[in-house]
DNA sequence: AAGCCGTGGCC
DNA sequence: TGGCCAAGGCT
């Protein structure tokens, strides 16, 4: 197992990307912004929104000052808005129970809102140092391939996944350039559709290889409607409202999605998930 | 625990 | 062209 290692992190030494999140000069508040945007969102997309988050808000306290709308419209079109909200409400948190500085402890981590398993043990591991099981899709498809041998891993985690990371985790003095080179292993070189065998350094030590590449043969893996969906809709209705700049009247909604009975349940669903507010009769704003 | 929650780029 | 996919979390 721990063959593994040293290929892949003298891979990461020569090829790992420069982000603004990693290194030293980053903060751990800048590591957590991060990791909330790169729920389901591609790094290219988040790059941007990050640097003006940090620039603006620099601490956990300087966006818990503001009002949650105010996350809401700076999030832009990173999608899955309630993570925003979810950040604003952990950084209240963050002030409120832990002085201003994001927790350093698992537990701690994995109690506030929008934090779950993954985003808990990397902000502990990259921005502290600390030494837990990282398990995003990029590292559940590299070891589903080079240890397991087979495509892609189950579409849950499972306990024997959590067993195996485990069992190749280094020592906490490597434990986090590990995980940061393996999801990046996955992320340019182990990828889901093309992965490029032939620039991957355990490509010789890679089950899935040398098996001769076999078929996914596990259950069907779910692909996401989109047309005609209340996420399309509610997605419709909200850029009305961040492309504003202060309420709209309910005119302007109705002008964004023709489906009366849909549109009313997208706005009150948003209205319920607190992205939304009723200012006044037919008005509507960002919280 | 299976389904829901945005958005855009890619092959 | 359009399904697939991207550093998940919540219920």
């Amino acid at each position: 197992m721990s063959d593994l290692h040293q290929p892949v992190l003298q891979w990461y030494d020569e090829h790992a990307r420069e982000l603004p999140w990693r290194g030293p000069s980053a903060s751990a508040w800048s590591v957590m912004v991060s990791e909330f945007m790169l729920q389901q969102t591609p790094v290219a997309r988040v790059l941007p929104v990050h640097e003006q988050w940090l620039s603006r808000w620099p601490s956990p306290a300087d966006l818990a000052a503001e009002p949650s709308g105010e996350a809401v419209r700076a999030w832009g079109r990173l999608g899955y808005p309630r993570r925003a909200l979810r950040l604003h409400a952990a950084a209240t948190a963050i002030v409120q129970r832990h002085g201003g500085e994001v927790p350093e402890e698992y537990d701690d981590l994995r109690a506030l809102p929008g934090i779950g398993d993954y985003t808990a043990a990397a902000i502990a591991t990259f921005a502290y140092g600390r030494r837990h099981v990282v398990l995003d899709t990029n590292v559940r498809r590299v070891f589903a391939r080079a240890i397991q041998g087979v495509q892609f891993p189950a579409p849950a985690v499972t306990k024997a996944e959590r067993e195996v990371a485990l069992a190749v985790l280094p020592g906490e003095e490597d434990a986090p350039t590990w995980s940061v080179a393996v999801m990046e292993l996955g992320a340019l070189v182990c990828t889901a559709a093309s992965p490029r065998c032939a620039d991957c350094p355990i490509a010789g030590l890679c089950a899935w290889r040398s098996a001769g590449h076999p078929a996914y043969d596990g259950p069907p893996r779910k692909t996401q409607a989109w047309a005609g969906t209340d996420r399309q809709c509610r997605g419709r209705l909200l850029a009305v409202l961040r492309d504003s700049d202060g309420p709209v009247h309910r005119s302007r909604l109705d002008a964004a999605w023709s489906d009366e009975g849909q549109r009313v349940r997208c706005l009150a669903s948003l209205v319920e998930d607190g992205l939304l507010v009723h200012a006044a009769p037919d008005v509507y704003a960002l919280p």
